[in-house]
DNA sequence: TATAGCTTTGCAACCGGTTGCAAAAAGTTA
DNA sequence: TAACTTTTTGCAACCGGTTGCAAAGCTATA
């Protein structure tokens, strides 16, 4: 069916490996072998077959892309910049979307199956033992919005949590803001606990006085909404609340408007991520945005430089977040 | 470096034949010569080489998912649910993000090199030409979210785009609306041409006026709340508006009430395709939904057909889409 | 126990490429 | 033109698997 490198060879009545040189760039070939190699493959309609080239060179050029957000809406700013930044470097991204059905380990086999290059986890949520999984089967990983460490076992690219906080707190503060409070992302969820720590150390620091603090079941509109509404009915409300995500502030937004209470006025809102959806004009969120496009770009060249070279020491990188002014916390005073 | 099946071959004392045959099923082996060669597999870790074998079994099991639309929040929903189908049937996705840097002409040799099983393409506004490509270079295709024709030429499994502008018209007469509009998406997209055919086709039979029709930008938010500023600053806004998509209507709605109008006592506002903001009770959007999930399976299991049995010929599949009552239309009279 | 029939196994060729090596061709220099 | 380089080319082995075929092993029957 399809047109092979032997075809081109006995069109053009030449070598195999005269075919395959013209295709491989480095490779020594006379000008007037290219062309007539080059001219049988157009006639031919012929395109080399990468993964037969795989088997020796030991490249495929495959990226394994394995996350487990696909609900959240920062979804749609990562991938398609991981999409897109990968293709630019001649990458291919093999996607694996890891849930209860489809797990971790079963992920790992079929991404050795298909000798990926290298796997990017893209994800804030996944335990470490993931990216470590591949790194100890000798691939080459990056963990993308990961947990910082000073002893990463694999490389890490995200934001530093605990800044985070520290931004989150140092800003409310500064609006005058008393009575403050923490709404928490799931409970074990790292990312959630250093926020959490950051925004605390700053806070007491600060001599200001302790917050609040509760969880949302997920990171998700349902979870900040349906938290919102228990502390709403079953508590004072603070003055201001430090919220883990942006899905979870709007959620939260939508139960503090409902319950008939007005945004900045009776009750302040800061998120973290700055997603899309945020700057809408009619969600309008203030927020911590994360550095997506820093982030993805200095993961894909972190497994870029892997791919050359072979692993040094694992590095965990944190890249600075900053305060998106928008409509959801008062004035500064 | 990594365990071949050689290497167990000989830890199992074993043929090279007998190894693959103990990894192939239906292939004939003995109790005890499973035993010892599973017995040194698992001593050595050893995982066959997917690509290796797909050179002589010709399958690969990857199937390109093309796609131009990593902008519009339903991509959400469709990537998630494309990714976990694929995988439920052993089939791997290798994703390709369409963009002025990267066209379809492109990858269409991209997804040649990597020897593609198949090809879904998931977009409503990619023309049909790069389904067609593939066809034409012999590769299984299926366009999911495609436009319906009587005559395809690959398959295509979508929604009636006339019938849900149809059903539009029929809900914003029935609750007695007088001045309509049309809000499209893009002027040269299919879907939004269609959705308006059947719009105006439902209006005329039912002897009601002749709405007004403007096109947005994209599909975006903002494009359509641009679009929606520019009607209310140099228009007599209409009553209400069926818009061309659930993110045009989201911005729409801003401009609205940042306009100091209400929806839906000043305005009216239908959009299409039900995403997962739609349902925010913050946005509330009274809407038409698309079967997400049952487009998504039905291409799937076309796919998954053309790999079994050689494609017959090509099929398009209308599904049908359903009214979601939610606070931008006011209620029946 | 000899024979027929079925199952299991290994050999060797093949899938579509790449690449080290040595021979052939082309280019330089004297 | 001969001798020496340098470049170009083809051969053959290899990457990690699969598979048709025939030989070997086993079981059942007479």
């Amino acid at each position: 069916m399809a047109i092979t490198l032997n075809d081109v060879a006995q069109r053009a009545g030449v070598s195999r490996s005269a075919v395959s040189r013209t295709f491989t760039d480095g490779a020594s070939v006379s000008k007037v072998m290219r062309q007539k190699v080059e001219d049988a493959a157009i006639e031919l309609g012929y395109t080399p077959n990468f993964l037969a080239r795989s088997l020796t060179t030991r490249s495929t050029k495959l990226i394994g892309l394995v996350s487990d957000n696909f609900h959240n809406p920062i979804f749609l700013e990562v991938f398609d910049q991981f999409t897109r930044g990968l293709q630019d470097r001649g990458l291919r991204p093999l996607l694996v979307n890891l849930s209860e059905t489809y797990q971790a380990s079963s992920s790992l086999r079929m991404l050795q199956q298909y000798s990926v290059d290298g796997v990017i986890v893209a994800s804030s949520t996944l335990p470490p033992e993931v990216s470590e999984a591949f790194r100890s089967a000798g691939i080459p990983v990056v963990n993308s919005f990961g947990r910082f460490s000073l002893t990463p076992k694999v490389d890490v690219v995200g934001i530093d949590d605990e800044a985070c906080g520290q931004i989150a707190a140092e800003t409310l503060l500064a609006r005058g803001y008393k009575r403050l409070a923490f709404l928490g992302g799931p409970e074990p969820a790292t990312s959630t606990q250093s926020r959490l720590r950051g925004f605390l150390a700053e806070l007491q620091r600060a001599g200001g006085p302790a917050p609040d603090i509760t969880f949302a079941e997920a990171y998700s509109f349902e979870a900040g909404r349906a938290e919102m509404q228990r502390l709403l009915r079953e508590t004072t409300p603070a003055e201001a609340y430090f919220c883990g995500d942006d899905v979870l502030s709007i959620g939260a937004l939508s139960a503090i408007r409902d319950h008939g209470l007005r945004v900045p006025e009776d009750i302040g809102l800061i998120g973290v991520n700055d997603m899309q959806m945020s700057g809408w004009q009619n969600i309008n969120l203030t927020t911590i945005a994360q550095p997506f496009a820093e982030i993805i770009q200095t993961s894909i060249d972190v497994i870029v430089d892997m791919l050359q070279a072979p692993k040094q020491t694992a590095q965990a990188r944190r890249l600075p977040c900053r305060l998106v002014e928008r409509g959801t916390l008062r004035a500064l005073p």
